[in-house]
DNA sequence: TCCTAATAAGGAAACGTATCCATAACGAGG
DNA sequence: CCTCGTTATGGATACGTTTCCTTATTAGGA
């Protein structure tokens, strides 16, 4: 390919004035930017950005930092990452870690190499987020957390505790008796939240409830949970619900009649499915909007030490998986 | 960030030694070795990347260009195709271009401007594949494409005819009198011969059939489609499979009993409503997988002029959309 | 003892850019 | 006529690597 050089000499002029014109900063003359342009167009001339990035210290590349992408939720949050960077200029390099410990720590490795101006990492990992601190290199953390304050380190979240209250009550207002949670065995802050809320609800509430990972069960394991009657059931994400939810239906079961299920998250296809998915929807614009702003900031600005944790609020999605 | 220098220095040695113990090549004793280790670990030394790349004028980066990843199964394709480069030691820069032009060219800009060593197009763009041949970057087209011998450009998809061919014979084995197809308004590839394959089969059988794009219709336009009666829907993906299934279900129509659908892609929804939606899978991971390996034989080889075109069989998976 | 090959290490150039600094032309103001 | 600020340009250096080339040491064979 072309380099600065090949257009300097073509357009009879010194690299440093191409490289003005470039970057549109400094003097150039009216007849040297028509020669530089022409030259330009006749070279079909890139400018190398890797080694402008060495030269100014800095890549405009952020890592997307996620934990698995076969969630549909991840999938949304890293599109709306991903478009607000692309418009500030930056490109995402993306790091899909399987939620697999090996491949974690050789991505941190290549995120450091590569000196990304930013990270953005939704797999909340103490160990990662102290290794780019120590780097300086700025981190928010997205959607999962371990409790911020005390790692120093900037996130975005919503409000999960009080998402899953709210759905956890309307399933009671709405006459639930005996309750259900599918839950998450990763011990991720959204999961451990969402669970704690659960519980302290139907306790504060007097209402039987259960707690149980749906993953990997065999069919007679899914015989006996319903089994147990249970007539309401609040899922940790909208995959799980809607997992369920197939289970209930092959039985015949009647939703919202016999059970009512709630999910979390408001995936594109909690809408699109019969009967369309209660569910407590994570606002995933804004979540991706406010993190590439503070992240931008943090790699503009510098670090400040005020550390921010932006939480957003959930809101329940009322469709047809719960009554009228 | 520390450099090399700082390394060499702590060691007591000069750089094209710790240069040389770094990539391993060429002679370096045992004594070095250990001093540059251990200075390494002092410094938590991360060798720089971008110099290396612009040394080398390789920077083991591939540009990804999905068209919308909101659609799962592009996301899948994704997740194929990053595990495969990473595994390979690439690193991947997502580009969703959202269908949009603009955005396009400006991707394409920034990805000839990043000197990355290939691209994995699932666009299948023209003008973009030409761009980059011009500049002498490997391209693979994925999934889409639009007539790969006469762009000149390698591509890897899967059978759309004959994937089609079986969903809609097996439509009409199973006693359908008026099919419809839901299909897409973008001539991309796949839309298309997918779409032909439903006709053809259709007026070999004499089958009654009409075509319809199924996106943004209004309630009035939806019931409309209910009037005429069809007992049959293939539809393009199972994205609008899905919509269109929940639709039916909405009107009281039984599904197989009334009306029959097949869709395309097995996503992994598909598989988890209820009814479990029969469609034609889409080897995701083979694709990634072959769309990898050529690709990184052409970015390590240099582009042999015998152009491939990979085309792997789908598989029509039965589920509960279709009579037994 | 001398020559050669193998091992080891470092100096210096190069990759393609941005930018500091020097130089120059030129009008304006004194 | 001199000085000065503005506009315009190019040479040289630096960014952090890799790699070529040179030099030094050592061991082994003649």
């Amino acid at each position: 390919m072309k380099t600065i050089k090949d257009v300097a000499k073509l357009a009879g002029l010194g690299i440093a004035t191409v490289s003005r014109y470039v970057n549109g900063k400094d003097y150039v003359s009216a007849d040297a930017k028509k020669k530089i342009e022409l030259a330009m167009k006749q070279l079909d001339f890139q400018p190398n950005a890797v080694a402008r990035s060495i030269k100014i210290k800095k890549t405009n590349t952020v890592a997307l930092v996620l934990p698995n992408i076969s969630n549909p939720f991840f999938l949304e949050l890293a599109e709306a990452v991903e478009t607000n960077l692309m418009e500030n200029g930056y490109k995402v390099i993306l790091c899909n870690t399987h939620e697999d410990e090996r491949r974690e720590r050789d991505y941190i490795d290549m995120i450091l190499q590569n000196r990304v101006d930013g990270v953005v990492s939704a797999t909340g990992t103490y160990n990662m987020a102290q290794r780019f601190k120590k780097n300086g290199v700025p981190v928010v953390w997205l959607d999962r957390f371990s409790g911020s304050k005390c790692n120093k380190v900037v996130s975005v979240t919503t409000d999960n505790y009080q998402g899953t209250v709210e759905a956890v009550e309307f399933l009671i207002k709405k006459g639930c008796q005996k309750l259900l949670h599918l839950g998450s065995n990763l011990g991720t802050m959204p999961a451990v939240v969402r669970y704690e809320a659960f519980r302290n609800v139907c306790a504060a509430a007097g209402i039987d409830y259960s707690f149980l990972v749906y993953k990997m069960l065999s069919p007679a394991e899914i015989d006996l949970i319903f089994e147990q009657g249970y007539d309401g059931v609040f899922a940790w994400n909208d995959s799980v619900a809607i997992k369920f939810m197939s289970q209930c239906l092959m039985r015949g079961l009647k939703i919202p009649e016999e059970i009512q299920i709630i999910g979390f998250d408001d995936i594109i296809f909690a809408r699109d499915i019969y009967p369309a998915l209660t569910t407590v929807r994570q606002p995933i614009a804004q979540l991706g909007q406010a993190t590439c702003q503070i992240l931008i900031k943090m790699m503009t600005e510098g670090e400040g030490e005020e550390l921010a944790d932006i939480v957003l609020n959930n809101q329940l999605v009322i469709r047809q998986t719960t009554k009228e």
